[in-house]
RNA sequence: CGAGGCGUAACUCAGUUUGGUAGAGUGCUUGGUUUGGGACCAAGAUGCCGCAGGUUCAAGUCCUGUCGCCUCGACCA
């Protein structure tokens, strides 16, 4: 590839001012590039957003990835309504406890109030145990690998666009099984799911790990997390998978009969992930210029910009290369609105486009056009000479760069900000010195210890990372000795 | 939910101190000239001054309430 040249960052005064940098204030990047990327609109509800086409579509190339790989992994998809009672949402304590503070309640029917209120789903454990219960009467009716895409209602106190909304959308995973074994494998198998299309999908490195008994998902025997690291050094809770247990069969009343001929409480897992993932895209990858979209999920995969297209048949030359890339399954623009070439630039960046192909005269006198990748803004040029699979090969290959650059400069950020500490002086220090991030420290299992830690550092446990590493022998907090290292952050 | 800040055109904001005809830039529409990093000229359109009460001859401006947004805490996918 031949480098043309590298944009200095501060060249256009206009488009500098056209976010806030994340430098300046993290926040208002984030919002700005959540509206002026056209992902999301505000509705008169708060917590409430209005998905706009461009942040759905990459919520639906989400979903297409997804659940393709939850089909080859034998899953069927179902759907649950949207009401619980409230005497249904009851039955088990701790699922209760957890999530009453957090629903929304509908206690009306047209003018008429209900006798049991009915509770918004906040999550549909609840609704999956009372099927399973109708539906599970033999060992030979098990497993069930059941999933729903659907949104979820819990009326949180602070809001922020897919990071925490009221209403959002996602995907929950509900499985019940015969023995513990089948689905204890089942809560690590949906996490390396997760954890495999983060990385290969989102470019987005993520620590897989289980959760403390303090953290755990209201119900669980034990939860399961994939944790990110965003671009300020706070970390994003990306997917989680719990394993219940038979503790929801006992509650719910789910029995079947086993190969001894003898009554059984199954055992059960759910798993999922939301819409906050793009929040998570949007601080992983997105920079000064706006959002950049890793193309696996990116709505617009390539755009074209022609240069000067009234002259010389340069928009039919610019057609004949969307044409070509559309054949072989890219996903592609042609801009041939009005606007300056240099307003499309920038306005492409905004939006994250990972290859944005430049055309104009000049080009076709010299057989090639120009290609700019987005993670980097490197100018290359592409022969138009050889042929256009010539070309489509290139375009392909520019977008891979742009998958795995996006995937390393997201992988040194966590490295750089990953810091490893024996005791509670060393993790204040350095993130008062390098930052937030993530910090590596012995833990003794008890939570008093990990109380303190947050109190004193402001860092809480994200999660017992499943590759250890021998810090040191002793707790970070109290001296006796460790029995995991734990990975501790600020969580969104 | 606690502390602080902010709500005026699609966007960014001035005007609020000291009540007296609703403002600017950007964007938008139309026509023309342009086009390799947010183009230029001309002519237009756009306002329940967040919402609801109150004080006043008169409220964007003063008072009360309420809703929303942002920041920092507590809680959380």
């Amino acid at each position: 590839m031949e480098l043309i040249s590298n944009m200095g960052k501060n060249k256009n005064e206009k488009m500098v001012d056209a976010i806030t940098s994340m430098e300046e204030d993290f926040a208002k990047w984030y919002t700005d590039i959540c509206k002026k990327a056209e992902l999301v609109e505000y509705t008169s509800v708060k917590g409430c957003l209005v998905i706009r086409p461009y942040g759905y579509a990459i919520w639906e190339n989400i979903q297409k990835d997804l659940d393709a790989r939850f089909k080859a992994l034998g899953h069927e998809n179902v759907c649950m309504p949207m009401f619980i009672p409230e005497s249904l949402l009851q039955k088990e304590k701790d699922h209760v406890e957890g999530f009453a503070p957090e629903v929304a309640w509908v206690t009306h029917g047209g003018n008429e109030k209900l006798e049991d209120r009915l509770c918004v789903r906040p999550t549909s454990e609840t609704l999956f145990c009372e099927h399973y219960a109708n539906i599970v009467h033999s060992y030979r009716d098990l497993p069930k690998l059941y999933n729903q895409w659907v949104s979820v209602v819990r009326w949180e106190k602070t809001t922020r666009p897919f990071l925490r909304s009221r209403e959002f959308l996602w995907q929950e995973g509900h499985t019940i099984h015969e023995t513990p074994q089948e689905a204890i494998e089942e809560t690590r198998r949906m996490l390396d799911c997760y954890a495999d299309f983060c990385i290969e999908s989102l470019a987005m490195p993520v620590v897989k790990g289980q959760k403390t008994e303090s953290d755990k998902f209201a119900g669980a025997e034990s939860t399961y997390a994939i944790e990110a690291l965003m671009h300020d050094g706070k970390a994003l809770q990306a997917g989680t998978s719990h394993y219940f247990g038979d503790g929801f069969a006992r509650a719910f009343g789910i029995q079947f009969t086993n190969r001894e001929n003898k009554l059984q409480y199954p055992h059960q897992t759910s798993w999922g992930v939301s819409t906050r993932l793009i929040g998570g895209i949007i601080m992983t990858h997105g920079d000064d210029n706006g959002l950049a979209l890793p193309p696996a999920v990116a709505p617009i995969q390539v755009v074209i910009v022609p240069i000067a297209f009234h002259k010389e048949g340069v928009l039919e030359k610019a057609n004949e290369l969307a044409d070509k890339l559309k054949a072989a399954g890219v996903r592609v623009k042609l801009d041939d609105s009005d606007n300056s070439p240099g307003w499309k630039f920038a306005e492409y960046e905004m939006k994250g486009v990972p290859v944005r192909i430049e055309i104009g005269p000049k080009d076709i006198e010299n057989g090639q056009c120009v290609a700019v990748t987005r993670h980097n803004r490197e100018k290359t040029f592409i022969t138009l000479d050889t042929g256009l699979d010539g070309f489509v090969d290139a375009v392909k290959q520019r977008l891979q760069a742009v998958h795995d650059g996006l995937y390393q400069r997201a992988l040194e950020n966590r490295t750089n900000r990953t810091y490893s500490c024996k005791t509670l002086d060393e993790i204040t220090k350095a993130l008062e010195e390098n930052g937030d991030g993530f910090v590596k420290a012995m833990w003794c299992g008890d939570e008093a210890c990990e109380d303190k830690v947050k109190e004193v550092t402001g860092v809480g446990s994200r999660c017992i990372p499943d590759e250890q590493e021998q810090i040191s022998d002793v707790c970070v907090c109290c001296g006796k000795p460790a029995k995991h290292m734990v990975l501790w952050g600020k969580a969104y």
